[in-house]
DNA sequence: CATGAAATTATTACGAA
DNA sequence: TTCGTAATAATTTCATG
């Protein structure tokens, strides 16, 4: 079946006026769609059809508001790998879900190698992580041993094309 | 100074409308700010005005749209834990410079701890990962040592607030 | 600070190329 | 698909509470 994966591969392809879309939106996503056919170089028609192409195959997840925990009193940044009980793994599915609910949890890393898991937390103070560490980690059955890191600062870069 | 300390957590306090305009903008970014004021309860111009003095402050740090790096041809996402040579600890600031400017690199956490680096790379394929450890990480005078992991899900959620 | 109203801009269907 | 246009809608300034 040559035909339906060169089909899938071309449906994600990108020409330059969308990689330009993506490139401007990851830097600025509140920018208003007149400003962005501006910058690409295409009507606003056409601008806007494009963007909602884009988020119609999935390439574009989303928009978001990126907020400062530490303005929020979350002063506390910290990376938690998580190795879970041979024997439990079948239960690795069912506990992301359950971290993933937590207001602490900012990431979620499902990995493979020694660890299963990092999780990335933005807490308070370190009486919170070890609150948080104690409650739904130590504590629970699948878990057999955690290791907790600082982070001492934290970049996050757009996603850029590459090759 | 108690004063003072007091005045700097209350610079970042937010009410219960700046508290609803950032969730709503976590997770929609791209929503009208007519729409948004509807959710919240306030005028238009009300909202904007927040919306302005939440950037303003430094609460929200920007807006961005969230890219899926497999759509446009990143198949693969690792973890590569970096061990920095004793004695050339100082080096890591300029290491992390020169790290966050790769393409590759989607994040870097700076951490303290057994490991000083955990990157979070977007590559094709592991030929990609390879390349990339030995052009940047191996070759690198400061490095000590690397362990990669693979990431087989990652999830990311807003910052919630808490307590 | 918050609001409503007025003026300015932006969004978006749609018809034509 | 792209674009220009025209109607609709949103943004933003500002005077007032």
């Amino acid at each position: 079946m040559v035909e339906s994966s060169k089909i899938l591969r071309e449906s994600a392809d990108l020409d330059d006026v969308d990689r330009k879309i993506v490139e401007e939106l990851q830097a600025n996503g509140r920018i208003t769609n007149a400003e962005l056919a501006d910058r690409v170089g295409v009507a606003a028609s056409t601008c806007i059809a494009r963007v909602r192409s884009l988020v119609a195959r999935k390439i574009i997840t989303g928009f978001t508001a990126s907020v400062d925990p530490r303005a929020i009193g979350l002063d506390l940044e910290v990376l938690v790998s998580v190795t879970v009980r041979s024997g439990a793994r079948q239960r690795i599915t069912e506990l992301s879900e359950e971290l993933r609910g937590l207001p602490e949890v900012m990431q979620l890393f499902f990995l493979g190698g020694v660890e299963d898991f990092i999780i990335h937390l933005a807490v308070r103070d370190s009486d919170h992580v070890r609150d948080f560490v104690v409650e739904h980690l130590s504590a629970h059955p699948a878990i057999s041993s955690t290791r907790t890191s600082i982070v001492f600062s934290h970049h996050q870069n757009p996603v850029r094309m590459q090759g």
